[in-house]
DNA sequence: TAGTGCATGTAATGCGTTACATGATTTC
DNA sequence: GAAATCATGTAACGCATTACATGCACTA
């Protein structure tokens, strides 16, 4: 068993509450989602290699076709450990940046525009993001919640970063 | 010729001027490859291709056996398409953030740790972007210029941003 | 009884990294 | 002449998405 990391993501939200393979696609898309995606294609075959490996445990639960999984005591030991692993390296990938980079082939006005593209895509993010928390439900723990405030203020620094930058290049030409 | 993100990468270095596949992997490595990173095995496959598609043209140049590539009228103006393209999705990949979500499992200190892991590695980032400048060569071109400092504005918030949820979240405690 | 959403899964494909193979040239 | 670096490339592998296939159960 050789952990990836969907591996954490599944395993983590399975510690927390026993979910169906269709369930926790929907609790990614709902939280995890926004800064670590995960398809059907890889939480489906990770369920089988999580229970293979005796981390977690299926068992057809409910009415319909469903099958429930939940964290070992094998498996909550394995999380604990990748939460004290190695150090974060922060990498990024953001095309827009890419976009960014090379716009000093267009005219002024035109490259201007791509900052601002740049910012209305933070500025969707973040109404998408502001959106998911619709006041009702239980109150997130600590570091769920530290997390979503993360992207929530990552996505405001970013609006600004963009529009302070554009009055700056403006003042310049 | 279906185009990907690497293409527009090496495309955009070449229209700036000819470069061997050797060259780009070190543009590559020096600049975009803190937001977007590329490897030999992408490079070389796809300078054929895109010769193949009449966008860049490579002659043999110089001593060795290097090949030197440059952008085509045609790959320029597929280049300004790029840049004219959709719009902007953020989106995010960031491995520190998912350990971050599940650190509810560790005790509290523990949990800290992690953020303050988190603030490190901006640091680290924040450091090696840093030195990328040594104050020789020319001077950027301004959105060059202006992606450069993203990389060290981000990595400042993220640094600020840390420290200020460690003090909060203690203050709680 | 037709449609929608629940639920599970796989196959094909594409993107990207790593590791390896090869050899020339410069530098000490 | 040994080491470092320049330089090009490929094969194997792994990770992830997309699209598709299947069928049940609820509801209008």
């Amino acid at each position: 068993m050789k952990p990836t990391a969907v591996t954490w993501a599944i395993l983590g939200l399975l510690a927390e509450q026993p979910r169906s393979g269709y369930d926790l696609k929907r609790s990614i898309d709902r939280t995890i989602r926004h800064f670590w995606a995960a398809s059907y294609g890889q939480i489906y075959p990770e369920l089988k290699r999580l229970e293979e490996a005796g981390w977690i445990s299926g068992a057809d639960g409910g009415n319909r076709a469903r099958r429930v999984y939940r964290a070992t005591p094998a498996g909550r030991a394995a999380l604990v450990d990748w939460l004290h692993g190695e150090e974060t390296r922060i990498e990024l990938r953001d095309e827009s940046l890419l976009r960014l980079f090379f716009a000093d082939t267009l005219p002024a006005d035109e490259a201007l525009g791509l900052l601002r593209a740049r910012r209305d895509g933070y500025a969707q993010m973040h109404a998408l993001l502001r959106s998911l928390d619709d006041g009702s439900g239980e109150p997130d723990t600590p570091f769920v919640d530290l997390v979503y405030r993360w992207g929530l203020d990552y996505c405001a620094w970013g609006i600004e970063w963009c529009e302070r930058q554009e009055r700056r290049l403006r003042r310049r030409s």
